[in-house]
DNA sequence: TGTACATCAGTGAACGCGCGTTCACTGATGTAC
DNA sequence: TGTACATCAGTGAACGCGCGTTCACTGATGTAC
């Protein structure tokens, strides 16, 4: 065994990472494998020792989020014992439509980056993508103050917010209604998942 | 004047026209000039008569959809008087998430099949998609039981919530989720636009 | 009315370029002795 | 411990292809007479 045994594993991971950003930045078809061999230090050749195709490598670049950011932010999210469960779907919605998320354009969700890019991909890219949405709308839902179908219904009217508000700000054109409609998302959003008795002020 | 004065205007429209089915089916990037001036019956050459440029022909092709599918919506709309304006606002969630919607993959909102390409391209394509959007805010705002900062927020939030669970439906594999995530952005953007006596009950 | 002409919308071949993928080769590294 | 070797991760040139854009040309059509 001429290399370590996680030697190629590591290099592998270097290039799911690097596709993952450069995907994010400048969209799926735009970006070269000459361009992530490069940002992962290596050269072009090397590539199909690891992966079959470019598409290949689009279905682990959406998964690696999940494993990255995804459980940075469920970690970040915490649990407050005082108001139970629900803080951390909070602390999430603020996390997805805050300034800085809006900002990481290479560090991004992959649900705001790359829908459009995945629409027309092939099932593997997809269901890479319904995991993220999936995972996305559970942490919603077990930690709604509703239960049930209405629980799961409100999860996803909250992702569907989350993902829609982004998407918005980051398509239109720098100006104040990119951001009107992010914190408009966010407002909306939040006052779904706000308990009972506060809600009917917060959205009415 | 060798050609009736409307002729090359016309000629101009159909490669508008043909351009923007293509890239709603296909993405920007995916799309050849060959293609769409086949589409419009014309050869490839002939293009740059009409268009600086590809990505001058994206704007248009976003613009276009205002003048078309948008004016459409909105007549179709009507206004009901015994329940004043909003029902205009609640046809046009009830399209936009419509599954007829969701199966016109050439003809839907560019919105929808495009925000990641626009995302990435130039200002003059970015300005097109933001005109869109603002139409599409202005029509639940002024039809709106709301007033004021208010009714601009939740005219912003159903938006997000009609593109954003759209996108979702579309990239998603599909399964039950993608229609489930739709219908959930349908009763909730519904709910926002339900007039106050009824709204606690449909949101709670 | 009929005809020659000027105009210009549209043609199609060509250019330069860069992509995804392949493949024969290289050279760094762990192992056997 | 030191050395020769086998392995295989990574290299870089090449292939085939199709793109956006350009340009000299064609031919259909409205107009002047």
């Amino acid at each position: 065994m001429p290399y370590a045994k996680d030697h190629k594993l590591n290099t592998r991971s270097r290039i799911v990472e690097a596709a993952r950003r450069l995907f994010n930045t400048h969209g799926y078809d735009r970006v070269t494998l000459d361009m992530v061999m490069a940002e992962a230090g290596l050269t072009r050749g090397g590539f199909y020792a690891h992966f079959p195709s470019k598409e290949a490598l689009f279905a682990e670049a959406v998964d690696s989020f999940l494993m990255g950011r995804g459980l940075q932010w469920r970690n970040e999210a915490g649990i407050d014992p005082t108001r139970g469960e629900r803080i951390m779907a909070e602390r999430m919605i603020d996390a997805y439509l805050s300034d800085a998320h809006l900002t990481d354009l290479a560090g991004q969700c992959p649900m705001i980056a790359l829908s459009s890019d995945v629409a027309r991909a092939s099932g593997e890219v997809r269901d890479s993508y319904q995991k993220l949405l999936a995972a996305m709308i559970w942490l919603f839902e077990v930690n709604s103050d509703d239960q049930g179908q209405r629980a799961r219904e409100k999860a996803m009217a909250i992702a569907a917010l989350c993902v829609g508000g982004m998407i918005l700000a980051r398509t239109l054109p720098e100006s104040g209604l990119a951001d009107e409609v992010r914190h408009a998302a966010h407002a909306m959003a939040r006052a779904f998942c706000a308990p009972p008795e506060t809600r009917s002020a917060a959205v009415g």
